[in-house]
DNA sequence: ATGAAAGCGCTAACAT
DNA sequence: ATGTTAGCGCTTTCAT
């Protein structure tokens, strides 16, 4: 059996009030039998059990973390973040992998619940309303971190602003001459003109007096194997093969390109192809991917940082903090010469 | 505050040991009252508090998980498999990041050790006798996960014989005709020769009856960055450049083509570049790259099914678990012709 | 400033 | 078969 409260009080000579009090600095405890307790800690090694402490507390410092997809390079890198600054502030982790499953997300939430989390933070493809609700009725201090988080109201929530970066990128592209440019979407939303990503493709398109044609826009998931199938869809096109491609994810964007080079294109020479959130794999690959960059690792930390100030100093003002994004231009987009426009 | 057994019991007009004996099936309970029990439960929605539950169980469903850098591509597979499985058997995961610091390894274990956890998955870059023996001191189950396991004795360990999987990796290339072969080293010992992956390198020459030469060893770490680096210093190398590069690690590998590219070599007409499991940058890489497959995802699932099976059965038989390993042979390798050898 | 005692929500030994 | 009770290790009134 471990040491407990009771056997540093015994050996101290003293009550296990007292211990508790030098333990946590809650009420002034005598300089001698401070050091007498002290003394016994440091001999005996003893650690408060943080079971019984949260038991008693109805409060851990345990911080709950519901990821969609752990094996996935973006969110290892929010989770880089995250990881630190808990450490930093001896916070713990508590990993769910929801798979992106509503039904998953809503079982998670509660089981964080019932295990007394201190806070979560909650990474999502695309938030669901139901979810959001489930957690706003918890009254856990929870930051989101999502694509579509400006759909609701009333949450924390720190990331990029999904609009304007990929408004940014298409009118990059179209600034570089290109009018036909494919839109890879990877999440799969009711109603398309749901997605924050595709609102900001098409904006950049009537603004620039563009129309977007429905047989570029094509659906399927955030996978590489996802973006190699549809860029090969648009590879074969007969007539009127977009000059980019706009995936939005670094994944598919590395499928893309693979389709491409297995297709015997050049890149960017035949096609251009642009990516989304500047992971890791985007300046590994060749050609390097143009992509916009996103501060993944700090979004992570400044997530976590903001739930803990939220904790601790029990506010609940909903705050919306927006991480500069920007775009890197690396080897896989070129401007179009004036005969190919 | 939340619903308590207390309440149920009053609710359904037994004492809360009654509710205790439906709740976990510990002892015979009538029909009657084990239905009427039940609809409380289901009515008020009542979760038991697995905090107090730990508290006088001494023990939890919590699974420490500690990993060396959660945002490396390979421990997220791990780390899926360990999820899934945990999932199933309704074990939840606590995560630690060790940066693959001893010191941060010990204090997680003490850590683990105070939160009352189950038991552990350990993984680790290198593990260190150190912690091997605080692991084994707190007679906490636990089944690592490390290239060097075999140095240690009665220790769980689920993986793949990495001593035979770099000697059939490096004798494939010799059969390729290779005799100049590269060696990146992505792990720091002390000394090369505790290196379980160098020897089945260095077996595999003997074996053929050649020499290697330590000036194509290297030793960098497990990234990209270090294995572009290293690749570009063998590649200016004036005379006796190598004709074949094999990296411990896919990402390293993958550096070392970024470097042969950009030096404007091809691969693997110029030089050919094997990597170390199969992880998902492999096959999005072009040219795809020659890899080992290591069943990574399984290699997680089946660590922590052991695990479990060790805490439930309460035995504790030290068992050292293989994987199936295979040479996947893609793009970045070829054979060498007469002349080139 | 210190100690005694209640109680957090639960399990399990003991009693009936 | 069911209830009573004693803790698990800790924090926090409430006395002193």
């Amino acid at each position: 059996m471990a040491i407990t409260i009771k056997d540093v009080a015994k050996m101290a000579g003293v009550s296990i009030s007292t211990v508790s009090r030098v333990l946590n600095n809650s009420k002034p405890v005598s300089e001698d039998i401070r050091e007498r307790v002290e003394q016994v800690i440091k001999e005996t090694g003893y650690v408060p059990n943080p079971v019984a402490r949260s038991l008693v507390m109805r409060k851990s410092r345990i911080i709950g973390v519901i990821v969609p997809n752990i094996s996935n390079g973006r969110i290892g890198e929010y989770l880089s973040g995250i990881e630190e600054v808990g450490r930093m502030y001896q916070y713990d982790l508590f990993l769910c992998n929801s798979y992106g499953e509503l039904k998953e997300e809503m079982k998670y939430v509660e089981l964080l619940r019932s295990k007394q989390v201190a806070g979560m933070v909650f990474l999502s493809w695309k938030l669901q309303e139901k979810v959001v609700d489930l957690i706003k009725e918890s009254k856990i201090p929870t930051v989101f971190v999502s694509k579509n988080t400006e759909e609701f109201e009333d949450i924390h929530s720190v990331g990029v602003d999904h609009f304007h970066a990929a408004y940014d990128m298409t009118n990059h592209l179209i600034g570089l001459g290109h009018k036909k440019i494919a839109f890879l979407r990877t999440s799969i939303e009711d109603d398309i003109q749901d997605s924050t990503v595709f609102k900001g493709y098409a904006k950049a398109h009537s603004d620039n007096g563009l129309d977007i044609s429905m047989n570029y826009v094509l659906q399927g998931d955030a996978s590489s194997d996802s973006g190699y199938h549809l860029a090969k869809q648009l590879i074969e096109m007969r007539e009127g093969r977009p000059t980019a491609i706009f995936a939005s994810s670094d994944e598919a964007a590395a499928g893309a390109l693979g389709a491409a080079i297995d297709t015997g294109l050049k890149v960017p020479d035949d096609i251009s192809i642009a990516g989304y959130a500047n992971t890791a794999i985007t300046s590994l690959i060749r050609p390097a991917l143009t992509t916009i960059h996103q501060p993944l690792y700090d979004i992570g930390a400044v997530s976590m940082r903001s739930l803990i100030k939220n904790i601790e100093g029990a506010q609940d003002v909903p705050e919306t903090i927006r991480l500069a994004y920007s775009i890197v231009e690396r080897s896989t987009t070129r401007a179009l010469r004036e005969d190919e426009k």
